[in-house]
DNA sequence: TGACTTTTGTTCGTATATCGCACAACGTGT
DNA sequence: ACACGTTGTGCGATATACGAACAAAAGTCA
C-alpha cells in the first residue's frame, strides 16, 4: 500500500472513538488529546465531525457518544455470515444444556463474542456480543490459541497483560502453551475459576469445511452447579453435535 | 461550526463503514463506491486505511469487516453509564416477570436497544445491544415518541417507512399519533402483535430526576401466554417499580 | 476581591496530504 | 483478440493538519 493510499484523518477519528470507554464517557477537547496523543486542533476537529454527524453529542464543553454509534459494531454483526448463522444453533445449545452458549473469534489478545444465549446471569460483568475477555484465561481463547500456529500463539500470550484473576489462573507462558498443547490434543478446552472465582466454562472449536477454525463456541456454568468431569460428559456430545451441523454449513 | 471544523475525509470513512450490512458483507471497491456514492478512489482508499488499521480484511478483491470494528460501537456502550446502569434492573425485572426485559433510546425513526435481558426467545428476530427497530411500531418506540414535542414526532413518523408487519400494525399517522396521545396520557405503550405476529409487549418511559426522559424500559412476551389486560396488571406495577428505582439513580 | 498563573478552547497562515478526474493496466468471459 | 468491467496510478486543484499565537475561562493565592 502507497502512503497516500492511507486517510490519515479518518484513523485519528476513528481513535477519537475509541478514546470513549468504561472511564471516560464525557471527555473534553483536552482529554481526547491527552488520550488520543493528537493535536489539541486535530482531537476538535474530529469530535466536531462526529457531532455534526450525529455519532456524539456536545454541550459546548464534554462530547458523549451517541446511540448512532452502534451502527458502525452492528455493520459487522449484520454483515458478517457466522453470527446471524450461529444464533440459533447456540439458542439450542443452551436449551438441551439448561446454560448459557456463546461463540466468539479472535481480536488481537481478546475473544470477542459475536452471539450468544445466556441462560441466568452467572458471572459479575454482562456480556453480549461485541463483549471482549483475556483470550489466555477463557474457554474460547484456549480454544482460538490452539488453533494457530504455536509460535504466533506464544507471541500474543506474551503481549497479554497476564493477570492472576484467581488463585487458579495460569499466568506463566510455559504453562499456557502447556495448556494449549492439551486443548489441541483432547480437542476441547476447560476453564476451572480462572477467569472468575465461580465460573467455569468448557469450550469446542468450529471448522468450516476447508478445516480453518472460524470460531469457538462454549458453555459456561457455575461450579457449584456441576463437576468439571461432569461438564465434559455431559455438554462435551452436544456441544460437539451442536459444532458439526454448524460446520456442515460452512464454506 | 465552520466549514475547516469538518473532516470530510473521516465523514466518508464511517459512510463506507455502514455500507457493510446484512446483504452487503463482501464488497468490492467499485460496491462501495456504488452504495456510498464516494468516487471508487476515495472508496479505495478508505478500504484500504481500514484494513491497515485492522478493522476490515481484504483478499485481494473483497473487503470485509473484521470484528475489530466492534470496538466501535462498544465504546459507547461501555462509556456511556446508562447501559450499565439499568442492566442489573431488567435481569431482576426479566426474573419477577419471567419474561424479556429491554432498555431502548431513539436514534431517528429507530429505537436502539441499549440493555437486554432476554429470557426465552419469543422473537423471530434475535435482539441484542446495539439492535435496532422501528420506532412507530414498537412499545418503547411509541413510548419515546410520545416524550418528544409533537411536532417532532410526527416529522418522524412521516420519515418513518411505515410497513404494515402484521394485520393489526398501525401505519396511518393520524393513527399513530392518536396512539401518541394515549401513551403520554396513560404513561405506557402496549404493542400487540404490530411489529410481528403473536408478539406483546409493554413499555414505559424513564425519567432522569428534572424529569427528562432518557430510555424507554419494556417486557416483551408470547401473545398466547398472557393478554393485554393481564400483562398491564401484572407486568405494569413491577415495571414502575423498576422504573422509578432506576430514576432514583439518575442525575 | 483582584491580580496572576494555568489550563482550555479557538483562530490563522502555511506546508502538506487528500480529492477527483482522466488514463493506464489488468482480468475475464465471449 | 476484443469488449467490458474492475482496479491501480499520476497529477493539478483543493482541503486538511500542524504549530503557534491568541482569547477565554478557571483556578490560585494574597
Amino acid at each position: 500500500m502507497r502512503e497516500t493510499d492511507f486517510i490519515s484523518g479518518f484513523a485519528k477519528g476513528l481513535s477519537v472513538i475509541e478514546a470513549f470507554d468504561a472511564g471516560n464517557s464525557r471527555l473534553s477537547i483536552t482529554d481526547v488529546s491527552r488520550i488520543t496523543g493528537l493535536e489539541r486542533a486535530t482531537a476538535r476537529r474530529c469530535l466536531l465531525t462526529l457531532s455534526e454527524l450525529g455519532y456524539a453529542d456536545y454541550d459546548g464543553k464534554f462530547f458523549t457518544l451517541s446511540p448512532r454509534i452502534l451502527r458502525l459494531g452492528h455493520s459487522y454483526l449484520s454483515s458478517t455470515p457466522l453470527p446471524r448463522l450461529v444464533q440459533p444453533f447456540l439458542d439450542q445449545l443452551s436449551e438441551k444444556t439448561g446454560e448459557s452458549a456463546s461463540a466468539s473469534v479472535l481480536d488481537g489478545n481478546e475473544i470477542v463474542y459475536i452471539a450468544r444465549a445466556s441462560h441466568k446471569r452467572v458471572m459479575s460483568i454482562n456480556l453480549n456480543p461485541g463483549s471482549r475477555l483475556p483470550a489466555y484465561c477463557s474457554s474460547m481463547g484456549r480454544v482460538l490459541l490452539a488453533a494457530m500456529p504455536e509460535d504466533e500463539a506464544q507471541r500474543i500470550l506474551e503481549n497479554s497483560n497476564r493477570t492472576a484473576n484467581t488463585l487458579t489462573t495460569k499466568t506463566a507462558i510455559a504453562d499456557l502453551l502447556d495448556e494449549l498443547q492439551r486443548v489441541r490434543a483432547q480437542g476441547y478446552a476447560v476453564i476451572d475459576q480462572e477467569l472468575e472465582i465461580g465460573l467455569c466454562s468448557i469450550a469446542i472449536p468450529v471448522r468450516n469445511m476447508r478445516g480453518t477454525t472460524v470460531a469457538a463456541i462454549n458453555v459456561g456454568t457455575q461450579a457449584v452447579r456441576v463437576t468439571i468431569d461432569e461438564m465434559i460428559e455431559r455438554y462435551l456430545p452436544i456441544m460437539q453435535s451442536t459444532r458439526d451441523t454448524i460446520t456442515s454449513l460452512l464454506v
